[in-house]
DNA sequence: ACCTGAACACCGTTCAAGT
DNA sequence: ACCTGAACACCGTTCAAGT
C-alpha cells in the first residue's frame, strides 16, 4: 500500500490534467489570440512535449471544448436565486453578452459545439431553466426563449467586437453615397455604447413579446438596474 | 500591335482572376466544407500550382474576403425598390438570415472583416440605407438599426446551423433536471421552424421599438407576407 | 501511467528560374 | 506578366521506446 504513494520529498511530476491544460490554453489565447494556440506552444507552457498532451486530450478540438466550457462557466446566472425572473433574465443576458464579447474570437468555434460533456455550461443552463420554470414559464417555452435570446446575445457580442471601421466604404463610397453618409453620421460616437443601448431595447422587445405569447405574466416588481 | 494579341487558335492559358478563384473556392467549400479549402486543393481545381495563386491574391485571407463579398452579394435587398421600407426591411432580413444560414460555417470568419474592398457588400448596404432614408429614417439612426438587426440575424443564422442535439445534456442530465425536461419538451418539434417563427417576433419587436424611438412612422400599408 | 523523440502527412508562403 | 518547382518554417497527430 504505502509503496504506491509517492516518496516524500520527491516532487510530483504528473501535473497534466483537464484543468491545468485548459487554463494554460486560455492564458495563451488571452495573451496572443486564438491562432497562437498550438499544441507546441501549449506544451511549452506546461514544460512538456507536444505528444504528452495526447495522454490527456484526444485532440486539439477536445481542448477547445474544454475552453468553451470554461468560458461559459463565467456567465453569471446567480440572479435567478435572488430576484424575479425578468430581472434575473436581463442580468444573465448582460453577463452572457459581456463574457462572449470578451471572448468573441472564440464565438465561431464555440457556437456549434454540443453541450454534452460540458458540466459548467449545463449548470449555467440549469439555473436559467429552473429560474424561468419557477417564474411561471411553461416548460415547452423555455428552450425557444433561450434560443432566441442566445441569437440576440451572440449577435450583440459580435458587434461589440467589430472594429470601429467595419462599415468604412473606402474607395467605394461613390457607389454608396447614402450608406457612406449614414456611417459618417456615427463618426466619433461610441459604437459600443450605442450597441449596449440597443441591446436593452432588443432584449425587452424579445422577452415581452415571447412572454405575452407564452401567456406568462410579468413579475410584479420588475427592477431594471 | 497585332503582335501583342494572342495568336488565333492558341488556347488562352492566363485564366486566373478574382472571379474564377472565388468561384472555385466556393465550390470546394460547398462540397467539402471550409476546412477543405487549402491553397493546394484550390490550385488543383484550377489546374495550376499553389504558388501561382499568389500572383493574384496576396494571401489566403484575401481569398476568404473575396468569398465573403461573394456571399454577401447574394442577399436580396431589391424589395426596397418596390415596396415600403418596413416590408422591404423584413424581406431583406429574411434573405440575409437565409444566406448566412446557408453559409454558417463562414460566419465566424466573416463577421469581423472590414467592408472596404467589398463592392457587392457595399452595394447591398447602400440599397438598405437608401431605402430607409427614403422611408423617413433620420440618417443618424440608419447604422444603429442595421447593427441591431445584424446582431439578431447572425444569431438566428447560428441557431439555424445548430445541430438538433446542441442542448443534449448527455450524462449530465442529473445535474440539470429542469433544463433536461425543457429540452425533452422540444423533442420531435422542428427547431428550425420554431427558430423562424421566433425570428419574425424578434424582428417586429426590434424594428417597432427602434422606429418609435427614432420617431419614424410605420408605412401606411405594411404587407407581412 | 505517463513522457520523450522521431516520424508522418500535411499547412501557407516565398522565391529563383523559366516562358 | 504569369507559372513552375523547390524550399522553408510551421501545423496536428501517431507510435515505438523508455521510466
Amino acid at each position: 500500500m504505502a509503496g504506491n504513494r509517492r516518496p516524500a520529498g520527491r516532487p510530483r511530476t504528473r501535473i497534466l490534467n483537464r484543468e491545468v491544460i485548459t487554463s494554460a490554453a486560455r492564458r495563451i489565447i488571452a495573451i496572443d489570440g486564438v491562432p497562437a494556440l498550438t499544441m507546441t506552444r501549449l506544451a511549452q507552457r506546461l514544460s512538456v512535449t507536444p505528444s504528452a498532451l495526447y495522454n490527456h486530450a484526444t485532440s486539439k478540438q477536445e481542448i477547445l471544448r474544454w475552453i468553451e466550457d470554461s468560458v461559459m462557466g463565467e456567465i453569471d446566472a446567480s440572479a435567478f436565486e435572488t430576484t424575479d425572473w425578468h430581472t434575473a433574465l436581463r442580468e444573465w443576458a448582460r453577463s452572457y453578452r459581456d463574457v462572449m464579447s470578451a471572448h468573441s474570437e472564440l464565438i465561431g468555434a464555440l457556437a456549434t459545439v454540443e453541450v454534452a460533456e460540458s458540466p459548467r455550461t449545463v449548470a449555467m443552463y440549469e439555473k436559467v431553466a429552473a429560474g424561468l420554470a419557477a417564474g411561471g414559464w411553461p416548460i415547452a417555452s423555455v428552450v425557444p426563449l433561450i434560443l432566441t435570446l442566445e441569437s440576440f446575445i451572440y449577435g450583440a457580442a459580435f458587434n461589440d467586437h467589430a472594429p470601429e471601421n467595419v462599415y468604412d466604404t473606402g474607395e467605394l463610397s461613390d457607389l454608396a453615397p447614402t450608406f457612406a453618409r449614414a456611417v459618417e453620421a456615427q463618426r466619433g460616437r461610441d459604437l459600443r455604447a450605442i450597441n449596449h443601448e440597443l441591446f436593452e431595447i432588443g432584449f425587452d422587445a424579445i422577452v415581452d413579446q415571447t412572454a405575452e405569447r407564452a401567456g406568462v405574466p410579468m413579475p410584479a416588481t420588475t427592477a431594471s438596474a
